[in-house]
DNA sequence: TATTATACGGAGGGTCCCTCCGTTTAGCAA
DNA sequence: TTGCTAAACGGAGGGACCCTCCGTATAATA
């Protein structure tokens, strides 16, 4: 792969982040291709359908997110690397809410990144909830999957401000917490 | 409102059912024309968008249930009537099924429709289940709501076949059914 | 530096939603 | 029945969007 192709794919990626979070999931690939200073044509190059283009922005997030997780478990001490992790968590499923018409459709077209996707995000939910177990700061009669059940759908409900999902959390967190 | 225009309005209510029905959500406003045997200008007198024809067939859906729930408690026994309304609401929200994206916009830019509907339908329930219930044949610790909120979910699920369903709601009858 | 495989740009084809306006017609009064 | 008019109809076309195609430019290599 050329430098200039693969300069341009990260650039159209970061492009497509930033048209969908301000024009919504609507936005069109003309808006991605000018944000990113490329034709239309090296856009659809890069990702043949429109749906591709959805498919690459979320794995990207999907990336950061389980990044953050790894991050978290390496610099932070057990529970503190919760309170980060689910704070990442709940913005990353905030972001989906701009798109989330979108999502669907590429997950009825291609129901494996679903499936691959929410693996990777149930790891990284795991992973972190599993070491503070181990720790003893987290109660044990809870796995990551319940707290993602319980955390992902109320991210995606439409009417949730951002400041009303952190009291939430906070609310959450404390349940989480081992009584000590 | 002249007869033709009436006429014509009911022909593409019935269109577009059909077309959304046979084409799935991202039906053609000029295929809908094109079945009612219309031009695409009338179709947009009666409709000014394609959201509004959207929610015109999903008012008749629920206009449907409605009248379903009406005769099976005005036609038949209490258990029998049971039986009847939710076989008929399990293809109304089956129904839902071929256009939920379409729908979900519609909520989103019109929220108290939603509301309006949801309404209607818990009523239609709540008359058909209370009505069971006061006649002994229901068991009385569940809602018409409780059952919505169980039967509605399984049926917006894409990956369940009419049969499935069909099975499944034989169970949750039986476990509806008040024991002797 | 010359060559060539690869990437780029953007005009334009096809489709879709919706508008506009000239034509037709239903309903009514004489 | 006939004439009138307000209302309804039809469909060409404007604008937006997804995607394709191909001539041009450029990175990598010898």
């Amino acid at each position: 792969m050329r430098a200039d192709a693969r300069r341009n794919n990260e650039r159209l990626v970061a492009a497509a982040r930033e048209v969908f979070a301000r024009e919504g999931g609507g936005a069109s690939m003309d808006a991605i291709a000018r944000q990113a200073g490329v034709g239309v044509g090296t856009l659809y190059r890069h990702f043949p359908t429109r749906m591709d283009v959805v498919q690459a922005v979320y794995c990207t997030d999907v990336d950061t997110l389980v990044h953050t997780a790894e991050e978290a478990v390496a610099d932070l001490e057990p529970w503190p690397a919760v309170v980060a992790f689910l704070e990442a968590f709940v913005r990353y499923a905030q972001g989906k809410r701009t798109f989330l018409n979108e999502l669907r459709e590429a997950f009825d077209k291609n129901p494996e990144l679903r499936l691959d996707m929410l693996e990777r995000v149930e790891g990284s939910m795991q992973l972190v909830i599993g070491r503070a177990q181990g720790a003893g700061v987290v109660r044990t009669d809870v796995s990551g999957q319940d707290v993602m059940q319980l955390v992902g759908p109320m991210c995606t409900n439409a009417t949730l401000s951002e400041e009303q999902s952190m009291r939430l959390l906070n609310m959450i967190l404390d349940g989480l917490r081992k009584p000590s």
